[in-house]
DNA sequence: TGATGTTCTAATGTTGACATTGAGACATCG
DNA sequence: CGATGTCTCAATGTCAACATTAGAACATCA
């Protein structure tokens, strides 16, 4: 169904424990600044203290936690330099992406693009779960992560994805409206000019997309 | 002397073991392509297993090797697509960071820059060691992510830079020549640029700098 | 009283032992 | 003889006990 046995990669309790922990730290269930102490994890997620350390690390690649020589892991918290540092950065990786993609991108990757804009519309004419279209969003330019080939360019997005899931969805409890109003038209543009743009226009196009949410999340910001 | 006590920060065992072994890539001891057992590790650097393993984690988030599940740690390989990744998504780094440090480098670090193609200069006049010379490469191009002050672009340059210092120690077996004539009218320019260029032309200026090493590499690379 | 030194403790850092697995050697069958 | 199944073992994955440390509570002294 979904894909032709790509491989059923069995992983270590290091990455599941990451994989718990990470989805804990995106509902809310551990706030930004909280500490995330390596017994009590252990112990709640029945795995040894090594297999959580070994988590919390990979968590630490990711940006969402900080840690410490003995000083614990704790949940970053979100300033307006961490904003301005995550989106700068991210609209140089974006251009890039978008860009390669442009040319390596398959008309599967692409049909697959148009699939998540619908999805998106969708899910604003309906029940506009506010959850589910930051994780859309996410998956469309994971789609062209993937569809631009560049193993180094995707770890590089990787290093910041979560950071940008956990940004989106903390302004999501602050009013979303202008998110709402654009981003299905935002996405949907981008995904035209993926396969007719040009390179100039597109580059433009994928910085000020990050641009925009840039502001627009910094505007609720400073607390 | 040095610099006024910024901190002597203790670190663990496992960074010290990273430290090591990454050095013993980056000398040649472990070639390409070797396979890097944790017990016959732990023996030689007399630490424990765990953290030799924690030690390969770190090396792994900088590329310098590759894991799975149950199958051990290896050193990387150069290809040719390797070679490609990494060079486009250092240009795509160098061009924000070069753009961002022509904003925010302080005069001191615009003058250490000076001082790192003063030395290649030097380099090149005297004994032309090229291990050091490559050495000097990257830390002129660490010295522009520190002015940059994005704490996550530093990280993302920190996820290739191992690799690009083993590529570029890896052509320097194989005739430098090109190399030796230009790498210090190229960071000349670059450190001359950051200081009174506009940002359009530095922006290009840093990714054709990238571009022309990735070539230069590539010419001689594809065994 | 405020600054400095001391003690205590909860948490992390480190380790060696035990469990599991992947890949090749070997045997078996068609 | 080639393909397939089984076995073996070296290497990794996991675990629980022990060692060390950062920070806070407390005591001490000018």
């Amino acid at each position: 169904m979904s894909s032709a046995l790509p491989k059923a990669p069995r992983r270590g309790l290091a990455d599941e424990a990451a994989d718990l922990v990470r989805a804990a730290i995106l509902s809310g269930h551990f706030p930004p600044g909280a500490a995330l102490r390596e017994v009590e994890l252990a112990a709640h997620l029945d795995v040894s203290r090594g297999s959580v350390r070994e988590g919390l690390a990979q968590l630490e690649r990711e940006g969402l936690v900080r840690g410490g020589w003995h000083r614990g892991t704790t949940v970053i918290d979100v300033t307006a330099q961490d904003v301005e540092e995550v989106y700068t950065l991210r609209a140089a990786l974006d251009r890039l992406a978008t860009t390669t993609a442009r040319r390596t991108a398959t008309p599967e990757q692409l049909s697959r693009l148009d699939q998540l804009v619908a999805d998106m519309a969708a899910e604003i004419a309906g029940t506009a779960d506010t959850r589910r279209l930051v994780a859309l969003d996410i998956a469309f330019h994971d789609q062209i992560y993937t569809a631009a080939g560049n193993g180094r360019l995707t770890t590089a997005w990787r290093a910041i994805r979560s950071q940008l899931h956990l940004f989106q969805l903390r302004r999501a409890d602050a009013g979303y409206d202008h998110y709402r109003a654009r981003v299905v038209d935002e996405h949907r543009e981008l995904a035209a000019l993926l396969r007719s743009g040009d390179r100039r226009t597109l580059a433009r196009l994928a910085e000020e997309h990050v641009d925009s949410a840039r502001r627009s999340l910094l505007a609720g910001l400073p607390d």
